[in-house]
DNA sequence: AAATGTTTTTACCGTTTGGTAAAATTGACG
DNA sequence: CGTCAATTTTACCAAACGGTAAAAACATTT
């Protein structure tokens, strides 16, 4: 999706720049971040950035468009001939293993949806809604087969993200709260368990 | 908390201002909130905005600090001489009507804590903590008593903030997906189970 | 109606911001 | 080395932004 430069400079410029985008983008959102800023993580000049990307919206939409594939992909792997519950249960931890690991790229992805996702709607129409539909008719499947408790599967899925996607978007609140760096390990014993409970037949 | 002025024309034009700031900050976040934008949507000129708060960052504390208050409250009415799985159930849903009724506070409150919190840090570390650490004794008595299965309480609550704010602040995502009106109802009948399930002892 | 206090408007100001022009520098390659 | 293209720097600009000064308009009280 990110066309990559033909020469060395250009890849490993436009990789700085991106990776710096990320860290501006994802801590003071669209608005509140500068080309400054970026140029001065990225340890260049603005001019210098904007010779590798025309806008600040080009540089903002390849971020979001590297995200996106990252962002989606554990979803893509569950496996309408797996065990239900497990896969379940495999895609949850999968979901909050990326928000421990790519919690940079949650953010960015949570501060576009609350103001709106005026840049992403689209994808969230079509790209997403799809890939939702699909996984819905499996699990719709599961449950008139009996081996899902009767839950909308919408609902399930909203609920996987929000309560996985908390602990990268809201870390600064479960640490104010608990006093104590994040505890991933934790959440996966308590993520197990909600889900095993409430998706039992 | 908010001083609201001694005439007439003042207690009006400050909640007017109030009311379209949050408007105009749950929708774009700090930096992305104008003045001008603010003003306009009070029916204002900038000038008179300035009159009435010394500048942008005192609105948006104002604007924090009524929100707190509405944000909190819930939580305090968790009752520890009430029926365990009962009182849980209750707070769930009363979140979840905050999130119904007050969708702007919620997306104020998400955007101000996902990019970092930086003006109630401080909040969430005394008043929020404290009254935490307060329902997390009552829950973790429950659960020595057998009224409820064993889970960790600050992964509880947390759960609850999640799951309700998502049908907030995720609005715009849950109805690209589902290709409807977010249906409050149905993210009832479905947190009602599942708490229910993942709850019992 | 005069006098006093409150509210609103007009006209600004300095800074920050996204972005550009063009010259200077560096790198690639025969 | 010399040449041409790729890259970086310097010096800017116009618009947007938060905020101010001061005068004009309005309300209130006596």
């Amino acid at each position: 999706m990110i066309e990559l430069g033909k020469t060395r400079i250009q890849r490993k410029n436009q990789a700085t720049i991106l990776d710096a985008a990320l860290d501006v983008f994802s801590t003071f959102g669209f608005r509140g971040a500068t080309l400054d800023l970026i140029a001065s993580t990225a340890g260049l000049s603005k001019p210098n950035l904007l010779y590798y990307f025309p806008s600040k919206e080009a540089i903002h939409s390849a971020v979001l468009a590297e995200l996106l594939q990252t962002w989606l992909a554990p979803l893509k792997k569950l496996d309408k001939d797996g065990d239900p519950i497990e896969e379940i249960i495999i895609y949850v931890i999968n979901k909050l293993h990326a928000s421990r690991d790519f919690p940079r790229e949650s953010r960015l992805f949570a501060n576009e949806i609350v103001q709106g996702a005026p840049r992403i709607k689209s994808i969230l129409e079509t790209d997403l809604r799809y890939l939702v539909e699909d996984k819905v008719r499996v699990i719709d499947k599961w449950i008139q087969q009996g081996q899902l408790a009767k839950i909308d599967p919408y609902h399930l899925i909203f609920s996987i993200w929000s309560l996985t996607q908390h602990y990268a978007d809201f870390d600064v609140q479960v640490q104010a709260v608990t006093g104590q760096e994040t505890s991933f390990g934790e959440a996966e014993v308590f993520l197990d368990h909600l889900y095993r409970r409430m998706l039992a037949p």
